[in-house]
RNA sequence: GCCCAGAUAGCUCAGUCGGUAGAGCAGGGGACUGAAAAUCCCCGUGUCGAUGGUUCGAUUCCGUCUCUGGGCA
């Protein structure tokens, strides 16, 4: 744990903004930056990417150019980003910031990414080890053999984590038994492990209280405005990037969903239905999430983005 | 006006040879440690349109009515 003291000045937490989609977290995490004249820092695992601007809902360019900030537009959709390299960049952001004297302010709804901060787990960092290339492995065993056989070669090789692991998530046991490959540690092992150093940052977390059917309608009306500010061509002129397809970024709500429209398979209705009700079955995991994680986030006004905000930096400050 | 087909979960529809019913979607809950806006797991009582009749018993069979489609005039 690096000694807040000298980075932070008055304050003793770095805020993290978070809550579901269209929560309104964005609006608290600026008015946030222009109180204490902090910077940004995105945990958002799909607003990294350049050119995914409406769909992600990032922040307009006249917040960009008052407030400075960092984790997004930092990856070319097709290339590869894991939670790994976000902790690991993060870290370097951090310090960077605290050290020109000012407050960073963290604001994103990837779960993951927060819990990662907040509890300050250590995905390791053994050099040269390529998890990708041992997931392609199992994948190939996944297709020749099926799921069956596969969740048999994690019974063996992680009798633990194939406790914890569903048979049917192909995807987590795939992932498990490539970390036992790619480092040699076995997934549960290496888990075990992963909290024992403690964030790096001391972090104090926030999301706004806001009613289930309010949260959807914002969210059926934010896509609504996506379609307005032309979406349709953003996702054209992602579905035009010959490297991206398939890619991480085409998981992204907002874009997946223009398949079957491009193809000529459905109409715009059907699309924009989609992908309102994509945002809504989000919203609900991110909140699964958060409750999850209980005491530890604490609940902001919802609404009024310049109390929610005062009320975070008396929280933060010693 | 006549004929035909429907009316069952929030929606689309199965089904019950008469013993009060179940799928998909929506919705809800949960998991999550290098793709996470991903991936995966669990959750189904509802005047079976209304009303008479037959029956020990009707959502199911019969009659009438109402509504919704479609057809003929």
């Amino acid at each position: 744990m690096i000694d807040p003291g000298p980075y932070l000045g008055k304050y003793s937490f770095i805020p993290i903004v978070t809550g579901p989609t269209a929560s309104g977290k964005s609006a608290v995490a600026i008015e946030l930056c222009r109180l204490c004249g902090g910077e940004l820092v995105s945990a958002d695992s799909m607003q990294i990417y350049k050119g995914l601007d409406i769909g992600t809902a990032k922040d307009s360019a006249e917040e960009l150019a008052e407030i400075p900030h960092h984790m997004t537009d930092i990856v070319e959709p097709g290339d590869r980003f894991s939670v790994f390299d976000y902790v690991t960049m993060t870290e370097k952001v951090f310090s960077d910031i605290l050290s020109r004297g000012k407050l960073p302010v963290v604001c994103g709804g990837t779960g993951q990414y927060i819990s990662s901060l907040l509890y300050g787990i250590d995905y390791g960092n053994e050099e040269g080890i390529d998890i990708a290339d041992s997931e392609e492995y199992y994948q190939s065993i996944l297709e020749k053999e099926g799921r069956d056989a596969l969740y048999e070669i994690l019974k063996k090789e992680d009798p633990e984590a194939a406790l914890l692991i569903h048979p049917n998530n192909t995807r987590r046991v795939i992932r498990a038994l490539a970390v036992k490959r790619a480092s040699g540690v076995s997934f549960s092992e290496k888990n075990k492990k992963s909290k024992t150093a403690g964030p790096s940052f001391n972090f104090r977390a926030f999301m706004p209280d806001v009613d289930r059917a309010v949260l959807y309608d914002r969210i059926n009306r934010r896509v609504d405005i996506m379609m307005e500010q032309g979406l349709e061509e953003e996702a054209r002129m992602l579905y035009g990037i010959e490297k991206a397809k398939g890619t991480t970024c085409f998981q992204a709500i907002g874009y997946k969903e223009f398949g079957r429209y491009f193809a000529g398979e459905e109409d715009i209705a059907e699309t924009v239905y989609k992908i309102k009700l994509g945002s809504r079955h989000y919203a609900k995991r991110q909140l699964t999430w958060f409750r999850h994680m209980g005491d530890d986030i604490g609940k902001i006004p919802f609404g009024d983005a310049k109390a929610a905000a005062e009320l975070i930096l008396e929280q933060c400050t010693i």
